[in-house]
DNA sequence: AAGAAAAACAACCGCCGACTG
DNA sequence: GCAGTCGGCGGTTGTTTTTCT
């Protein structure tokens, strides 16, 4: 029957859609896509489910614009890789490869063919958008970074009592409401995201090599230091 | 306020590499 | 070794939203 020309629909998702495809990624989780349809009565062929998830329902997607930092990255990474969007992904926690490429395309891909008229325009625009944006994030920041730091060290306080940190899904748990997400690898004590995503990215910027390296140590420390801006 | 243009977002398609029987 | 399947990636297109004139 899933053979029949038409019978895979396409198209805009509907809510129940989504609604059927969390439900089965919670009970049998992520993989097997070809298997999700028949599974979750959803008329969609693996691909479509595949992407819908990837790049809309997962949890731990970051919605909004791109701000100033990531698109910096962004700019780095793809004159050391190119094209290659998964990859630069990977640098931006909560961004699918979906989005980055997006962005490209709309803000740097045609601005060879645009005007000098057009790219002065062009550009007063976006340094409009991008003040706005700065002067908002280091407000957020500010707060952030003092509400961040009470609950890092209440955290350390407790891990102190607890003996050590020893199960990353715990932690993730614990602080996932209230700071970017704090995987601790088992075996090495690793820090996969920070406590403020500008520091995760900054970090992948000088890591380049190795983004997810970032010992705590070196998460503490960034806590104390200025943030890198432009 | 309205239409046009630009930007952002969502989704599909084809190709390719890894895996498996 | 080979064919088939699956999942991931990058390119592209269509639609919606936002901004500009």
């Amino acid at each position: 029957m899933e053979d029949q020309v038409g019978f895979w629909r396409k198209g805009p998702w509907t809510a129940e859609e989504d609604r059927l495809l969390i439900e089965h990624v919670k009970l049998h989780g992520e993989g097997r896509w070809n298997s999700v349809s028949r599974l979750a009565g959803l008329r969609r062929n693996a691909k479509s489910c595949r992407l819908r998830w990837v790049n809309y329902l997962r949890p731990d997607l970051k919605r909004g614009r791109i701000t100033p930092n990531e698109e910096r990255i962004i700019m780095e990474l793809h004159a050391r890789w190119g094209n290659r969007w998964s990859t630069i992904a990977r640098s931006l926690p909560g961004r699918t490869d979906n989005e980055i490429k997006n962005y490209w395309r709309t803000h740097f891909k045609n601005k060879g063919k645009t005007t000098s008229e057009d790219s002065i325009k062009l550009k007063a625009r976006l340094l409009k958008r991008k003040m706005f944006q700065q002067e908002q994030q280091k407000l957020l920041q500010l707060e952030k970074n003092e509400e961040d730091m009470k609950k890092f060290l209440l955290m350390l306080e407790e891990s102190d009592n607890k003996g050590a940190w020893r199960h990353h899904d715990v932690v993730h748990e614990d602080i996932r409401g209230m700071m970017s997400p704090i995987m601790f690898n088992n075996s090495q004590h690793v820090v996969e995201s920070t406590i403020s995503d500008d520091f995760v990215l900054w970090d992948g910027l000088w890591n380049l090599e190795d983004v997810h390296d970032v010992t705590t140590k070196g998460c503490v420390q960034n806590l104390g230091m200025s943030m890198p801006y432009f």
